[in-house]
This record gives C-alpha cells, structure tokens and sequence, in this order.
DNA sequence: GTCGAGTAAAGTGTATACACTTTTTAGCTT
DNA sequence: AAGCTAAAAAGTGTATACACTTTACTCGAC
C-alpha cells in the first residue's frame, strides 16, 4: 500500500462518524482500528492525529481519541467568521469577477441541481459547501479557499445531521440569487444575500430538533 | 521525558527556521534530528507533521521534509485575509467593547511598550501579533482567535526576517490609535485605522530589502 | 452492601527493526 | 570526458516490541 494509505483511513473514520456509525464521545481505541483496517498502529495513529487536527476528534494525552460532538457554540462561532470572511469576498468578487468566473459558479450551480434532484445526501452536503469555497479559489485566494475549507467541514457534521432537503434546496436557489446579483454588480444586494444565506444556514442547524448530541463534549 | 517531548521539539525547530539557523529549502534528514535531540524518529517525525500543518517546512513522499521559505505572494494573501477579517472583528468590537475589554487591550499594549524599549526582537514581534488574537478573543469567539493566531503565525518567519525596530514602533502606535478610537465608538475611523495599519505592516514586510528568499521554494 | 487497596488487563507512548524508495557513487561504454 | 547503468548507501514508510499509564476487576475491611 502506498502513502495514500493513511489518507483513506482518514476518510473511512471521517465517513464513519458524520454518518453517526460511532456515537459522539466514544473512544476509537488503536488497536481494534488497527485490525479493522488491517494495518498497525503507527498509520492509524497518523489518521487519529490528523483527525483531532480538524477538530473531529479529540485526543487526550494517554487516554485516548474521542470522537466529538459539534457544540452548537463553536458552529455560532463558526459562522460569525463566515459571515465576515465571506461579506469581504463578495464584496471583491463584484468588483472584480469576469466572465469566465461567473461561468464557473454557474456550472457549479447547475451540479447542485442534480445532486439535489438525485437526491444524493453526501454529494448535495459537500456541493453546497464547495460553492464557497470555489469563490474564494475564483478570488485567487488559496489561503482564504483553505480557511473556508476548515471552516465548512467543521460545520460538516453539524450540517449532515440536521440539513433537511427543503434547506438544501433553500441554500441552493440562495446561491443561484447572489450569483445573479454579482452578474448585476449590485453590491448592496449580493452583500445582503450572501449575509441572510448564511444566517439562513446556520439557523437551520442550530435550530435543528435533537441537540442532545451537544452535551457529549463533557468529559 | 513526557508527552511535551515533541512540543518542545516543534518549539525547536520553529526557533532554528525563524532565526535561519536552517537555511530555506535545506531537508531536514529524521535520523540527524533523532540524534540531535536524543529522542526516536518517532517523535521527530511527529515534530515534523505539526511543522508541516504550520506550513514550516513541506514534505514530499518518501522525499524528506524541506523548510519552506515565505514567499510574498503568500504574505499577499494572508493579509487579505487578514484585512476582511480584522476589519469586521473591528466593528464589532466597536459595537460591543465593554470597558473591562479596553482595559486588557491597553494593558497589552503597555507589554509591547517595554518589549519595544528592551529591544526584544522575540517578544516585540510575538506582543505586536498577540495584540490582534486578544481583540479575537475578548468577542468571545475562540474560532476566530485560532484563525488569527494561525495568519499571523504564517507570517511570523517573514515578520522576524524583515521587521525593524522603527517598523515595531510605528505598530505599536497604530494598535494604541485603534483603542483609542474604539473607546471614542468611532467606527469609521476605527475601521480605517486598522485597515491602514494592516496595510502599513504587510508593505513593510513585502517591500522588505532581502528578496532572495521566496526564490527558495521551488524544488 | 459500599468503599478502598491492590492487582490484572487493556491501552497509549516511544523505540527499534525491517522493507521499500530515492539518491549517490562507481564502473563501463562510446 | 560525457553519459548510461548497476550496485551501494542513505533515507523514508510501516510494523512490531516493550515500557509506562490508565482502567477494570477482585477481594478484604468496615
């Protein structure tokens, strides 16, 4: 197996737990991991830290990795740096799009539909989130796409258990209407909508019904 | 020796780039640095990923890890960030500063004053990024705090590298301006100052004499 | 029956060993 | 002498071994 190796493991534990598989604030132990997958520790250990790097597990030292549970705080707090990471980039963006930028949302538009059309949970999840992101790479941005990146699958989780479909086709029309606005170079209008999109967004899932995952952070 | 076995070699190496006692681009090799620091390439190794994530040093399959050099475009976008950043942190602070707030801020600017007359280099450009990260978490948003502390961190080499003594003055008198003008609720000049000064930092910076280092990344 | 001490089991932290890859070097050909 | 090839050296990637810590269990005192 080459490098790829610990980089698959990563995505299988990341899959397993936005997919509720393990239960937030239980123990990922090395070794069963390590016999699951087939390899040894030292790799699993690799994937465990990277983990706790995106904040999806948390490790303490000598006990253990647990995974966490999204606190509705830290995705208030998340979303407050959006709000204001993303006004500026809208901002530059009208100033500053071209034609063929433009373009590239749209077609980014156009497979949000069919992700939503087919239904597709994971893809419509990690569409929706890459629209931002995609701005940001537009800008020519890396540093900021990066931070989005972070930002966005910190609220993954969050995101996967309480997006309903109709708040996916809600967010989705949203970003059609501020791309609109950017082609009309209508300031004003694409700062509003982006801002109300994201307020929209973020009281989906902190409104959601089942909050008892947050208190599972306690040790 | 404990688990801050491999902080303290993080901490290290972070010195030995920062001061150049490494030059850009040269590999560090595990089994000299297991030697050096009397530990396995376990914990080098470990050392050496959380160098990477900082953006430090660069490793390459089965390569080795090089130190990276800073290049300007970089620093470029940082501060980009940085300025959409720090300009909504501004003004919310200016909205919601309480005066316990203003009194921790001019408390820490009295700390950059005596660093800036002992000519601490270390100190002085480690208060000046510090100064930022405070008004992040005196929101009350730890989100954004990381995201500060990780910006300016980004820039700490480059800082180190080119910032001189009058430069660290003229910050530091840009940070006691914005307090000031935070205490007099002025937004727009608040907005304004810290803008400028953000701006005034990364000319400093990118306009630095010694260019020959961003040439250094290439492989 | 509950609490606590002591001991066994389970698990993490670090070092070492070995396999595989890259780089260097030495020798051969033209 | 320059260039190509093969073998050796150096270095990274992964697995395993062992020490130390935490957790779970047992047994005795109260």
């Amino acid at each position: 197996m080459n490098s790829t190796t610990t980089g698959f493991i990563v995505e299988a534990l990341t899959r397993a737990i936005v997919e509720h598989r393990v239960q937030p604030g239980e123990k990922l132990v090395e070794q069963k991991l390590a016999d699951q997958f087939g390899v040894s520790r030292t790799l699993i250990r690799q994937a465990l830290f990277k983990l706790s790097q995106n904040r999806l597990i948390r490790m303490e030292p000598a006990r253990g990795a647990f995974v966490s549970a999204p606190s509705v705080e830290e995705a208030r707090q998340v979303f407050a740096v959006r709000r204001i990471l993303e006004a500026g980039m809208t901002r530059a963006f009208v100033q500053s799009a071209t034609a063929a930028h433009l373009k590239s949302l749209k077609g980014h538009i156009a497979k949000e539909s069919k992700a939503i059309q087919h239904d597709d949970v994971t893809a419509r999840t990690s569409l929706l989130g890459d629209f931002h992101v995609r701005m940001a790479e537009l800008m020519g941005n890396d540093v900021l796409a990066a931070i989005l990146t972070d930002l966005i699958a910190r609220c993954a989780l969050i995101t996967l258990m309480y997006q309903s479909t109709t708040e996916a086709e809600h967010s989705h029309s949203e970003h059609a209407d501020i791309v609109a606005a950017i082609e009309a170079r209508n300031e004003p209008l694409a700062l509003s909508l982006m801002d109300s999109h994201l307020i929209h967004v973020e009281q989906a899932l902190t409104m959601a019904p089942n909050t008892s995952a947050n208190k599972a952070t306690a040790r």
